[in-house]
DNA sequence: CCAAAAGTGTTAGGAGTACACCCATGG
DNA sequence: CCATGGGTGTACTCCTAACACTTTTGG
């Protein structure tokens, strides 16, 4: 056990969106051992100029092409043999991509890149299924007390939309009621003139989040993740 | 910038403890550049074949001594110029001294090593300022959710003596009748048949925290940070 | 008898939860 | 006319916050 060990840190991402109702996450398919063949979280080493978290928005970029998306530091996983190469620390990210920064996977260059949904998916190589555990879990608390759900819906979004990106998160129904009074009590919607139409159904008014609102919440202990 | 990083990687800690009825942090005062002279967070270097908590958990021991205490990681810090020497990316752990734990520091390696209050102490080292105002944020969060507070008492305290933790960490002072009736509510404590007395006013009843209660509250959604 | 901390209840307001029906539209 | 999601109000419970006096002890 030498005393200064030199470390590969790595970040590591989970990608977070909401496609087809329900929460999905983009994993990557290894092209080479170890795990060759294994799906995993995109993720790299870091450069040496780079901070942490501009090498997470780096590797973000380059799988997603998106930028300016919600992206927030995790955990850091350094059990001494989570990588059979040798000793690799790596700092955990997590990012939220809305329903307009179209996530489509353009040049990705490790092998195969899909989404796929956030609880059911095949088995991750390394330890990136803690990961991805822990980021559910964190993802689901936050929503609790910030605002985080605005980030995984576009700039208009309608108020059924927003309802089921709670759901999509905690994984439960929520009464539409109870959902629509306590968000019009935050006062952070504003309504717009705007009204859209999915399916053979009664057309829903937009709304979109009202920045103005941040200072006052903030100072009643909602977070913002900002 | 080149690609695959050598990269040093560090543990620092943020070590609480309630003593003299405030919130206080142990600082280490460097003795050799850079930052000579100037106060620091304990840390060390991570070792080869030791995961991250072990590497905290050892260089609290070589600090205080204790062993067996509540020890969370915070946040990894990585910005390129973050320490003169070179690449350091450290991970930053908090960890809550218990009354009982007698944290007088025994064989710290590095210079000199003393209790500062948390939120009044001399200039920092390195980011450790960050460090430490992340920390401080961070306990007085967890101690609305969880039930950290008890982590900072010796196993037999008074509900004043309680009351004094929380309002040391909040930074606010609490109402005396509904902080007791939160906690009787929460059923977490137990009563001992032992009456103790601070200064010259009526003795208090000593409690101890319930164990069996873990189970109960977990169900509820109140964490425990064990 | 004075100072100091322990101990103890009530009330009012706000937030959460449970619950059912009509509306606008496309097919 | 039917299926689909949009939109709306009330009643109950529980938690929170504000607020003052008596008790026990040491000096």
């Amino acid at each position: 056990m030498t005393l200064r060990t030199d470390v590969q840190v790595t970040v590591d991402l989970v990608i977070f969106a909401l496609r087809d109702g329900q929460l999905q996450v983009l994993l990557i398919q290894r092209g080479i051992p170890p795990f060759e063949g294994r799906w995993a979280l995109p993720g790299g080493f870091i450069r040496s100029g780079e901070s942490l978290e501009a090498a997470a928005r780096r590797e973000l970029a380059e799988e997603t092409g998106v930028r300016d998306v919600y992206l927030e530091q995790l955990y850091t996983f350094g059990e001494p043999d989570r990588d059979p190469r040798g000793r690799v620390v790596t700092v955990a990210y997590y990012a939220l991509l809305t329903g307009d920064a179209t996530p489509l996977v353009a040049g990705a260059d490790a092998g195969d890149a899909r989404w796929t949904p956030a609880r059911h998916h095949p088995r991750l190589a390394f330890d990136h299924q803690r990961i991805l555990d822990y980021a559910l879990e964190r993802l689901a608390n936050k929503l609790e007390y910030t605002t985080v759900g605005f980030q995984l819906l576009p700039g208009k979004f309608t108020l059924g939309q927003l309802q089921r990106v709670y759901e999509a998160v905690l994984g439960r129904a929520l009464d539409k009621r109870n959902f629509r009074r306590k968000m019009a009590l935050l006062k952070i919607l504003k309504p717009l003139d705007e009204w859209v139409q999915d399916g053979p159904s009664r057309p829903a008014q937009l709304h979109k989040f009202s920045a103005k609102e941040f200072e006052r919440l903030r100072d009643k202990g909602i977070l913002f993740p900002f």
